[in-house]
DNA sequence: TGCTAATTAGCAAGACTTGCAAATTAGATC
DNA sequence: GATCTAATTTGCAAGTCTTGCTAATTAGCA
């Protein structure tokens, strides 16, 4: 689902209610390439709809999520991000600036473990972690070549 | 790394001290194949060592990771967990029940993504989602099909 | 227009993790 | 083995992210 049209349909036929503030939410998400946090949400919200909760955001998400219409990224360190991109597709997560785009990786679907071939899969994630172009940019011009940190431990340390 | 011996080397090795919290941390670590959650190693440690401290469990898994003694894995929902593993390999999340099994998956490293090709990888992580067989298996005798959560719902649901 | 169940807003609280400072201790030195 | 010092451990407070609870509000139906 893409429209706002259909949503309307889609949260009636779950018995919900087309609130403002779930049109809002769910237009910023199709808005946004970023994969936000539900506080980046509520900020943007916030600035259209002054007053709206941040527990009113937490909450559509939860709702857009039980309905299919949004997926939860949960890549290491620190807020849940949303993805309104429900199809198949992957992410690459830049360990330099925490940016997370969508990517698409032919084969994915039918990967299958070599072990443990009793395990009934539903579903396959691939996450790519390494540097996106515009950090490895600047990267060369020098300057920030940061510690020796392992790149779990950047994400940790970029949380704050 | 598996044996304590070269545990001392390497933390000699990075001007640190190899105390007695520190030792039983790693080997609990390396005895566990569950992927322990912090928590469930200061359980664990708490028993053979009355009195260590949360805090430093959580400070010793840290080191170690810097230390590229162990990852961490964040699989949606709830606590980091830790997995001394850090040869080439995947896991497999049942959503079920919430394990997580380490999984080889032939040619995983070398998957890329279709678009995106200016992206420089340094990592790539394949996770399975599914129904482990054990959980597999008791839903067949009947029982606990629960309610229609989608998998990401359900492990932050059994979070509590 | 009225009614009612659903929803929102706000705040308190829960889960997980880290910062800080004082007390303790591993390991080097003599 | 005794001494010394920087590293480490503890315990607690605090921070971040998310959810529970409840009174007030409101969407959508009759």
């Amino acid at each position: 689902m893409q429209s706002p049209a259909s949503l309307a349909v889609a949260y009636r036929a779950n018995g919900r209610k087309l609130t403002p503030q779930r049109q809002l939410i769910f237009q910023l998400m199709h808005e946004n390439e970023t994969h936000p946090t539900a506080e980046d949400l509520y900020a943007q919200a916030s600035a259209q709809m002054p007053g709206i909760s941040l527990r009113t955001v937490y909450q559509t998400l939860n709702e857009l999520a039980e309905m299919g219409e949004l997926q939860f990224i949960e890549i290491g360190s620190g807020a849940t991000r949303f993805d309104p991109n429900v199809g198949d597709h992957h992410h690459a997560v830049c360990d330099s600036c925490g940016q997370i785009r969508d990517v698409h990786v032919r084969g994915a679907a039918t990967l299958r473990p070599t072990d443990s071939t009793d395990f009934v899969i539903n579903e396959v994630g691939v996450v790519f972690r390494g540097i996106c172009s515009a950090c490895e940019t600047s990267r060369r011009k020098g300057s920030t070549q940061r510690g020796a940190k392992s790149p779990v431990q950047q994400a940790k340390a970029s949380k704050k």
